[in-house]
DNA sequence: CCACGGATGAAACTTACTTTCATGAGGCGT
DNA sequence: ACGCCTCATGAAAGTAAGTTTCATCCGTGG
């Protein structure tokens, strides 16, 4: 026999509290004293069990589930749900996070906290669309081949250089950084054919770096540069331009987003050459782990 | 009678699912495998009963109980709902791509760009929800007002150290940043009150960062620690844990996006620090800018 | 080898949820 | 007005879910 009417929730796309409101004035009056609280506030009510609701409704437990059913759910369980998932969607758009720009003089931590992460992940992301997947394969192949790579960068760059050196070398490849100009343009001299030299910089403009990979063209190596200016002068010396897309415009704020873009692109590129050869690649990590090992504390889990 | 230590979720207000992730390792065989159920999908958790969730996860309901306190929830209820409040925010992924996992091995190098920079602006983004404020200050604070800073890691956080050292320095903080551990033992030894030692570990268990940081504490200084790992042993010698939320599992991957989870934190601290003395910073920002000018080429427009 | 401490599941127990059922308040035809 | 029906409602019984307790097991270090 079929009971109540027990309205069709299972499809409410605008959302399961408009449903409630919609169908309220067709509830017996116990269950709209329900109703109302959970309309109300539904995160307060996903919080509470039945007994409680049913007590702040002024009712017993049994309306309480009555209007669980009116309303399309099968039980109250499945109400506190939906309602804790709902509270969640709502509360959502209060995003006023900073775009792009400055830190406010006048902000606070959390503030300066939600504007770095946001333009940090969207330099991130924003690199990633629009790295040209077939500059990168040229670039992997060219490094995957070499018989030895050199990594240029100076200041901040270096970071990131010598961060992709390490990389490379953890998986077997034959790489090099070098912190000093003199060093480096030595080591530039010594390229070959089949070797790659990379040259990291974020404005493109750095003359230090850009005398070493013009050194290794020079040699007859393959130049790799990375920067966020594609038409900056480093372009001019390289083989193969890869972009990064971070939009510091400030100095102020020294390099922070375009750090963490070169370092997505070096990644992918270390990505790259260690899926060429998977096995030795892998092979080598395991035994780079291993190295260290000994160097931690607490293998397994953590502390008691 | 204290039971467990009971992490501190009352703020976690970024995110559940990655406190939990961070807090992985540190939990017991039986309630890993489920954290790895929750994690691998919250919306699907929150549907479960505790008895149908212990079942999947091949374990007891007890289990799952003593889960929940773990990770700070008071009981199985108030995990469901925050839950299903979780996975109501985050309706994102309508994409296909690779979450968290490991690179597939047939991917080709879009699919392997496309991975790699959801999982870096992810950990950037996870990263920053759940950095405590209140903890970011106190040590904004002890960094602003120190006599020195001492700033520790080893392999690829080592990388993050010395980024943070040469940040810290180039708005006037006398900081310092040592490659070798025997150096930075010696260093340690002479910080005291009022000093700061910040030590970065994306495992916290690297033994020689905790030997220094350990050291550094015993004289006095303010030592501040950086995991991946809220309960890792780093965090026993730290008057101030900060954590990112990078969910690198693997080691084959490399430590790609817990470097940029690392970064991130080092960007808020360091324009917190700039912050807090705003004319002195910027001063030593574009006294440091003009400095390395002579190095640039085509200063203004670039090229035709 | 034993003592110890932590991890674990079975079972007892408590609480929350659901069903059943009796009551009583209206509505309505006679 | 009376009886009869319908429906809303809560008390109480019943069931399922969640929580606690406790004995056992296993690895660790003395």
């Amino acid at each position: 026999m079929a009971k109540s009417p027990k309205i069709s929730a299972s499809h409410e796309p605008g959302g399961l509290i408009v449903h409630i409101s919609g169908l309220l004035p067709s509830l017996s009056p116990a269950e709209q004293r329900v109703a109302r609280l959970v309309v109300a506030d539904p995160a307060d009510a996903a919080r509470r069990t039945i007994t409680d609701l049913a007590t702040a409704a002024e009712t017993s437990e049994a309306t309480v589930i009555r209007f669980c059913r009116s309303v399309g759910m099968d039980g109250y369980p499945q109400l506190r749900i939906r309602l804790a998932a709902e509270a969640a969607r709502r509360i959502e758009p209060p995003d006023a996070r900073v775009v792009g720009g400055d830190i406010p003089p006048g902000a606070d931590l959390a503030q300066i906290i939600a504007t770095i992460a946001f333009n940090d992940a969207r330099a991130v992301e924003e690199t990633a669309e629009q790295l040209d997947p077939a500059v990168c394969e040229q670039v992997v192949e060219a490094i995957g081949a070499a018989g030895r790579i050199d990594v240029y960068g100076a200041g901040a760059s270096g970071f990131v250089a010598s961060d992709f050196q390490q990389k490379l070398h953890r998986i077997g490849r034959t790489a090099f950084y070098f912190p000093d100009v003199h060093t480096a343009l030595t080591s530039a001299a010594l390229l070959g054919r089949g070797d790659v030299a990379v040259g990291i910089s974020h404005t493109g403009t750095t003359s230090d770096v850009i005398e070493v990979l013009e050194q290794a063209r020079a040699r007859g190596a393959t130049t790799v540069a990375l920067t966020n200016f594609p038409r900056s002068p480093i372009t001019e010396v390289a083989d193969h331009v890869l972009t990064t897309a971070a939009r510091e415009t400030t100095y102020r704020s020294g390099a922070m987003a375009s750090r963490l873009a070169q370092l997505t692109v070096v990644d992918c590129l270390f990505v790259g050459v260690a899926a060429r050869n998977r096995a030795k690649a892998r092979k080598a990590l395991e035994a780079t782990a291993e190295a260290v090992q000994s160097h931690r504390v607490g293998a397994g889990r953590r502390r008691a």
